[in-house]
DNA sequence: ACCCAGAATGAATGAATATTCATTCTGCGT
DNA sequence: ACGCAGAATGAATATTCATTCATTCTGGGT
């Protein structure tokens, strides 16, 4: 849940032999929604099946429906643990005890959200595909509203603490908060679907200087 | 392409007559990308169906595929539109002739990207679940890619305006634009996905926020 | 008044897909 | 050694869906 090294989406095992291996539910269920993942970054969530799923697990047809009740299960519980992994990471960081000094902990912050684990294509893709079906799903809404809330809290109060330290006037958490959050799912759609027109490290600089012209004493 | 109203995805027409009625083939292609509109807001880019979209028009199944080859096609012809119908909007505001006062037209820009015709929840769903599918359809980034590109030029262009006029420095244009662009997808994710954290309201307070901060002699 | 080009229809078709479940297999506990 | 709980399999089923096309209908042109 908070294991940010990002190795949840790595290739498939295949381990050579056709024998038939038996697991723990929990273990299986993972491997379940690491290949959905796969599945959903490289097809689309509008063309993954559960054979796909499945095949791509090296597994078989039944074993998804053994495991979790059903498809729209299956794909629940993906986005949850998406969003639990991606936010986990975040707050971990923001509650950061390890790191003391307020500028730092912005900067491991933002080496987060727009570094190698998070802007996987792969995660990302996942990510959008929800929020293109949010609209129309009150569940994922829900999902996504619940660990949302969480991390923009810690994310106001590392905020206040910034401006309180830097005594910053004119400038108010909760907004810059909103407006932070706001610029870093905005690039990451952009990393998405017009990597050629946003580097990563373009992404980065973004999102630095919007931190530095609100905080200079902390950024640079 | 140009129209700014919004009214291109009203409740269906429904003549209460069952009578057949021959149409010209434009405007039949029009009526099917407005039904898939709301098909796509109402339920989700990955349960639309053509007999949920041709019922939603009001026509026959086979319609959609005499005026359209075939599903793809229907739905990307769709995204071209809505990617159309909003960049189209946006260049228009920035070209601006009708509007000399550069503050005014950054003004008319963030009322025309955060104000009722593109907030509305069935525009947001449909960009949405388009960008969600974007990272395993190169169709699709090839057709945001490409108006996405001529609108950040014109943005560019109207912010290195902006700077000239304003003499402000310490700020780079392009940068900047990156920023703003970046800042309003990530405000409509947030109205679409989160909206009992963000209102309307305070998602245009971030934006004007975020100018006000880069040109504070242009905004407020 | 009446033709007919082509617009519109919707039953039929075939392909794809989620889900089931009877059967097979594994490896732990004794 | 060996039985068995339950994990895993995949052929079969029932459903859903995109696409086709023979047929019907419309309204402008003559």
């Amino acid at each position: 849940m908070t294991d940010t090294s990002g190795a949840v989406t790595e290739a498939p095992p295949d381990t050579g032999g056709k024998r038939r291996q038996i697991r723990p539910k929990a273990e299986r269920r993972q491997q379940l929604i690491d290949a959905t993942i796969r599945c959903i970054a490289q097809h689309g969530l509008s063309a993954v099946t559960m054979q796909m799923v499945t095949r791509e697990a090296g597994l078989s047809v039944g074993i998804a429906n053994l495991h979790f009740e059903s498809k729209d299960n299956l794909l629940r519980e993906t986005l949850r643990f998406v969003a639990e992994e991606y936010h986990g990471g975040q707050i971990e960081i923001m509650e950061g005890e390890d790191i003391p000094d307020l500028g730092e902990r912005l900067d491991a912050l933002l080496d987060f959200q727009l570094g190698r684990g998070v802007t996987q294509r792969q995660k990302m893709s996942v990510w959008f595909a929800y929020y293109g079906e949010a609209g129309a799903r009150p569940v994922y809404q829900k999902i996504v509203s619940t660990v949302d809330r969480l991390a923009a809290q810690k994310l106001e109060a590392l905020f206040t603490d910034i401006i309180h330290e830097g005594n910053y006037s004119d400038v108010d958490a909760r907004e810059l908060a909103t407006g932070y959050s706001a610029l870093i799912d905005g690039l990451h759609l952009g990393l998405l679907v017009t990597p050629r027109e946003l580097s990563k490290r373009r992404a980065r600089a973004v999102a630095r200087e919007f931190l530095r012209r609100a905080f200079p004493r902390h950024i640079d």
